[in-house]
DNA sequence: TCTTTATTTAAGTTGACACTTAATTAAGTA
DNA sequence: TACTTAATTAAGTGTCAACTTAAATAAAGA
């Protein structure tokens, strides 16, 4: 799921949806028509946020609204944390970190 | 750079050379010792990193030591949290999150 | 300077995937 | 039962980038 969230996010045009997303809950065709893209082409779009979380669905009538789904983001934070939080980082990697501070080397 | 870091987090190879370096900075050829693909694949991805902004190098002799760049991770992580953090939605998204609360029908 | 070691750059191949148009499904309405 | 609206699935195409091997660069040692 991380995987896919990571993947869903790495595609401009799904940042993009997304983006529009952030108004608030929108139908399929309401967002292709903020976009020079087909309906197929959002529609895909949106089933790959949709399964990687980060976008939910819901059906009324012929229409189907998504909407961002927060949890699937914080997840994707959480995960992204672990390479650099300096909690998680190695004893090693902190005293390294530490040594190029002193050398003033940094960057 | 932002969009970068996001699309080099995307490949799994290059996730796992992320996952190697939490545990301290290694050359080039220490990491591809770690994987079974060709140095200069291993390279290339290195190459990607650090255009990225989420690995540093620094060269000693002919060997160029790679290691994980704490404020690339931090600006991802900073641009992430647009799309979902409560304080940055709109009012009406807002209140549609509050509306689906209400009816219980949330996910 | 010749050799070795460490790494990158060059060039070419292959698979994934973001698009397209056409066809299909699904729900509501006359 | 059509017809309309909303959206998806199917099928095909073209581009991009993750690999490969071979060649080039760069620093250090004999």
């Amino acid at each position: 799921m991380i995987q896919k969230a990571i993947h869903s996010l790495s595609v401009p045009t799904r940042r993009d949806i997304l983006s529009v997303l952030r108004n608030g809950e929108l139908t399929s065709s309401e967002i292709a028509s903020k976009f020079e893209l087909s309906a197929p082409a959002i529609s895909q779009h949106l089933k790959v946020l949709e399964q990687s979380g980060l976008v939910a669905m819901r059906k009324a009538g012929t229409k189907r609204y998504y909407r961002i789904r927060r949890d699937g983001f914080e997840e994707l934070v959480k995960f992204i944390d672990q390479f650099w939080d300096t909690s998680l980082l190695s004893l090693k990697e902190a005293a390294e970190e530490e040594e190029r501070r002193n050398h003033e080397s940094n960057d």
